[in-house]
DNA sequence: CTGAAAGCGCTAACAG
DNA sequence: CTGTTAGCGCTTTCAG
């Protein structure tokens, strides 16, 4: 069926040595670039492999140097814009020095986390940039510091574990934010996270996502600030694909005792949940107000423009590959790297719930 | 500044092999899990290796078996979420068969194309993936199909190259929706791609991308069918970032002869293009009908809802993979591939011209 | 500067 | 079933 080309034995050191008539050391030399050639033997081994289409076998290469010019990159899903923009920044970088990616997704799902630990490691790579589905349970990241080979993690934190972290810390912001909702006179403020979780939220739980953790840490202080309740019924994990997500969005604004804000942890939930906003009639701000994280150029396109939590994606991505790649290098740590900041960006989805008038408020 | 953790000698096969007390052979046997091994060995050689922690040097294993598990993917842009969801089925299918893939970006340039190529075939990978940036130009595929190793395209073809392709064909939908945009009056039809080019388009113009050359062929076609002259002035090439994007959109609609109907050639123009459009007080589609490539989730919240090319991007990657894994694996092409067709959905950003009234019309 | 030889960690014959 | 002996393709001593 096609042009199986047979696969032909590959041209080695060896072949191209008898070519220019030199021994195999000299030949390497030359072709690997280090070492002391002469001028005539360098030219020579060069036409050589030039005339026989030689290419190195960097694995072999790697075998003996014991470096494979390799990251390994571990994350959640490179489907979702956030990874596919830190990955671009990763890629970016590796590329400027030199080095591959592999990639790995896990699908946030732990099992497959600790295989590709293992796989990424099997394979030599060179460092290892995970983003961890839990930031409490991690025996492989301990299992990558006991090998010895650089790790650095992205997006999220490993609790205990000294490792350097790329991630910005949403502590801060998500209190403002959600403050920001109360002082309008939101009390029924949900948050919709995929996070998995065995079981549903309950105040003061442990979440096993650091990123997810501060979140949800920065909207409790800020309803605790105002001696207010913290609707925990509303904090919503396991939101998985499209369907789901949009179930949960509909149970969100139905029954009783409706949200009045939602904010999504991704841009993939805030699709979902828009989605199910529009379609359930309620409108952006006037029936429900709407805060997703991550800022993407449609949140602008669409009407009312959302309202977002930006965080330096890119710059992060970059930022961890330039750090291991310097750990591999044994170069010193850059005296500051650079600061990873998140902005809560006001755009047109946050209003006055429509219940503003019975809340009880007094704010500072 | 961290726990630098030494980098230990690894420990190897010999090593659990004097620890079980049995040869090297029979250890790498039991490890590798191949040849023939006793219980009582097999045993002994697992307990040993638990104990020391041993862990497989893939490079090692294969530089022996040739084979590295490895799937080497060249794209263009990994940010672009149309190669974010096709690098998600390529992963998936590899995972599923026991492959890892190493992802090379190359901001679709030659160069970037060409070391990529060269750099996957020196790591021996298995097999390649890539989405050629030129359908024209391509040494370098050659190269692959001499080298022997599996190689399959993905989004675009090669023209005169013999090798599986999985990428939709353009030329009909193209075609259809042009004819359905001149069916509503519109004569000034625009076409905005980030292809790159020395020189702004010229009708008859060889176009390096088949997928770019498809398309736009599509829309002559339609003209041509009905008499009407093809606007080669609307066919945009060079898109690069948002900024540039953005400055065409508005030459597009300002000046003297404006164009009536814009289509961008996927997700990431789009988005430029309609804040582009916002931005300068038009609206779609009273003002302006717009079409643009790929379906993402986004294009269903604006409104008006934007009508759209849907491809099925996760699917061509998963094919992709699975064909080149067949072909590593030596077995037999399907019977059948997937149909890997697009789809015009229609929304709501498509409408009939202000300057329909003036327009000389006579449709089939 | 050059060459011979050893060895990276593993698999692959080949005899027992 | 088991052990011995060769390599894979390259880098790296170590003598010259």
């Amino acid at each position: 069926m096609s042009t199986e080309g047979s696969r032909r034995r590959d041209v080695t050191v060896a072949d191209v040595a008898k070519a220019a008539k030199v021994s195999k050391a000299q030949a390497a030399r030359a072709l690997g670039n280090y070492g002391a050639v002469s001028d005539d033997v360098r030219e020579r081994v060069l036409a050589a492999a030039e005339e026989l289409g030689y290419r190195p076998n960097e694995l072999a290469r790697s075998m003996n140097t014991g470096r494979s010019n390799t990251l390994g990159v571990v994350v959640g899903d490179i489907e979702n814009p956030h990874f596919g923009l830190a990955t671009r920044g990763i890629t970016d970088t590796a590329k400027k020095s030199g080095y591959n990616v592999i990639l790995i997704n896990t699908d946030e799902e732990k099992q497959a986390e600790v295989d590709a630990v293992r796989v990424l490691l099997d394979k030599r790579v060179d460092g290892l940039i995970v983003a961890p589905a839990s930031s409490t349970d991690f025996p492989h990241l301990r299992e990558v510091q006991e090998s010895g080979r650089p790790l650095v993690l992205l997006d999220r934190a490993a609790e205990g574990l000294e490792v350097e972290t790329f991630a910005v810390d949403m502590g801060p912001v998500s209190y403002e934010s959600t403050k920001q909702l109360i002082g309008l006179g939101h009390l029924r403020i949900a948050f919709v996270s995929t996070l998995k979780s065995e079981q549903p939220y309950r105040e003061g739980m442990a979440l096993e996502s650091s990123q997810i953790a501060d979140r949800v840490d920065g909207m409790r202080r800020a309803f605790q600030e105002q001696a207010l309740p913290f609707p925990a019924d509303l904090v919503r994990l396991n939101a998985g694909d499209a369907g789901s997500i949009k179930a949960v969005a509909r149970d969100l604004v139905t029954g009783p005792d409706p949200a009045t804000a939602i904010i999504a942890s991704d841009g993939l939930i805030a699709l979902s949940v828009v989605e199910a906003i529009q379609e359930s009639g309620l409108r952006i701000p006037d029936d429900i107000s709407f805060i997703m994280y991550d800022d993407f150029a449609w949140t602008r396109l669409i009407s009312p423009p959302l309202t977002v939590i930006a965080q330096p994606v890119y710059e992060m991505g970059r930022a961890a590959a330039s750090a291991l790649i310097r750990k591999i290098e044994g170069r010193p740590a850059a005296a500051s790297g650079p600061e990873l900041h998140p902005r809560l960006i006001q755009r047109g989805s946050v209003g006055a719930p429509r219940t503003a008038l019975e809340g009880t408020l007094s704010l500072g």
